[in-house]
DNA sequence: CTGAAAGCGCTTACAG
DNA sequence: CTGAAAGCGCTTACAG
């Protein structure tokens, strides 16, 4: 039905094998062997047949990409559709094709990772995200499967090739930032430090801070579970914030709402900036100042780095740092004199 | 390396058929050699090769999802990762596998679906959008290769399985539920209605202000380019209107931030209900009114549709309609008599 | 530079 | 109910 390796043979009259060699250019063929054969593929349209491809040279040409738990909330948050495409033009541009694998719990993870490596389905994996104690990164680690993770692995580190951002680093600079406008009183909200990408930011903070001789107070520090009346504590500390850092974009329009319940208006009042530069960064008003960590590049190099390892296993394990940089818009101002004077006062 | 039937046979003491026989789970065998084999299977965590099986049986147990064009804006909307989602829970069921398919071109989009049919790398595709004259979806109706699509078709509609929303009822529903709050002038902003949904929705819009013996003025509906002058102009109309329809969530948040700028705030001035009911619509201050169209669902039911289509090539031409439901939230209230006084006095 | 043949790991008539 | 054999469409030593 379909064509195959065989129709082009006769019509070129040479040898199956010579037909394959032609798709693989190989060097043995001579050129004008090449040219016939190209020219009866061309006219019969011919695509070799993925399934005996793979059967015949044990590669799938495809890669899984493993998201996390399928929770509804983390799921919508746009990183992950970003991070996909960056993936996804690599792989196209490398011809191969992705797999995506969720899965409610740990355990179906595992279990479908197990079913996709044994069945012969995939070369390796992209790993979305980064917990400890991780079943399926140490199945991977175990079955010496390729594997390639965005953010920072929490396990078998120096083994594994991972794409991040430097997060200690753009926690710092955009701390920096707002010291360079004048703020000295500057709260870390929505810092969830049970993830790594989080605690460095924080950490890059507090470096920060302390570079400039200001005092980093855990006060100044609220999770991700924060509430309008630990925003509300927040401001009735002595030292008010005059600026906040938030973790992540999806947490600035919330916390944009409960600062102006609480009267707080931006960036008059507080200073915002965020990290991710999404798109609903520009779409708050005032626009949002954040770090944009081009998730686009995150999800390219994880997959540009996986199937390089797919295609030659002697290739080093690395660790690449894309770089971020401060999208500067109007959420984020110079500290005006008035802080000062509210200051004087309380 | 990898365990294969040919170890499961040895061990099992049967021929290859036999264990082939059993993994499709064939009445032909007793129960005492299923039992045998699978012992032995699990045993050594056998799991059949699948480009072995997909060369033998010609199916590749794998669908094609295609995404419009590449642009950053549109894909950056969660509506895409929601719908994946739901194929992929079904996918995941029924042990297929996806494979997103991009491009930033037509052409070069139709180039990789070529590709993958030619070289039966899918079985079928999903097509996440919907547009006239589309070289896809006409590949796909002349070669008979399975689609399914989400959205409503513009080409061979009849032909095509779909899955869609009612969107002229959801525009009708909400736009009764406005009525029923009181309001009597209804704007509906955001309408691109090149994009069928939109014109469906809008259609509703117009029939239920009908319904109800009210104007259905063209001056109130703008399309997905308004500005804020557009806005300020329909608020400058004699009988300005009192609440909003926006066709997506995502226009809602520069929306509300042009109509605070212009001196309107959410709901008092002005009630705002939107479609899609996306995360950011509980997020936003006030909270969203908005109608949920399942996306999760669209996703899951096109994919079942699709299956079934390629499991048994018989299966029956579908249109699914995936119900819709107003979530009402703070955005939108009763017209309150203070609108009734400025407009007697307008 | 090219071809004949074996093999990748399955499935499926066919025979018994 | 089970097995021996051919075949799916490629690739790759081996031989020339």
């Amino acid at each position: 039905m379909a064509v195959t390796i065989k129709d082009i043979a006769k019509r070129a009259n040479v040898a199956t094998s010579t037909v394959s060699r032609v798709i693989q250019d190989s060097p043995k063929i001579s050129e004008a062997t090449k040219a016939r054969v190209r020219k009866e593929m061309k006219a019969l349209g011919y695509e070799p047949n993925f399934s005996a491809q793979s059967l015949a040279n044990k590669k799938t040409q495809s890669i899984g990409i493993i998201m996390p738990d399928a929770e509804v909330a983390i799921f919508q948050n746009p990183f992950f559709l970003e991070s996909i495409r960056g993936i996804s033009e690599l792989a196209n541009e490398k011809n191969f094709t992705m797999a995506i694998v969720t899965a409610r719990t740990d355990e179906e993870l595992l279990d479908r990772v197990k079913m996709m490596t044994r069945a012969n389905r995939v070369d390796g994996f992209i790993v979305l995200y980064s917990k400890s104690e991780d079943p399926v990164v140490d199945y991977f680690h175990n079955e010496k499967i390729p594997y390639t993770v965005i953010g920072k692995p929490q396990q078998y580190v120096n083994e594994t090739t991972h794409v991040d951002n430097d997060n200690f680093q753009a926690g710092k600079d955009v701390t920096q930032y707002l010291i360079e406008l004048g703020h000295e009183y500057i709260a870390y909200v929505g810092a969830d430090v049970s993830r790594t990408v989080h605690k460095e930011r924080v950490r890059g903070y507090r470096e920060a801070l302390q570079d400039s001789g200001l005092f980093a107070d855990e006060t100044y520090i609220l999770d991700s579970s924060f509430t309008k009346a630990d925003l509300d504590s927040l401001f009735k500390l002595p030292n008010r914030p005059t600026a906040l850092i938030v973790g992540d974009d999806m947490h600035a329009l919330p916390l944009q709402t409960m600062l102006s319940q609480l009267g707080f208006s931006l960036p008059e009042a507080c200073s915002l900036v965020s990290f991710n530069n999404l798109r609903i960064a520009e779409m708050l008003n005032p626009p949002l100042t954040s770090v944009d960590i081009d998730i686009f590049t995150l999800g390219y190099q994880a997959a540009k780095s996986l199937i390089e390892k797919i295609l030659d296993p002697k290739e080093m394990t690395k660790h690449i740092i894309v770089p971020h940089r401060i999208v500067e818009r109007a959420s984020s101002q110079r500290r005006t004199m008035e802080d000062t004077t509210v200051e004087g006062i309380s």
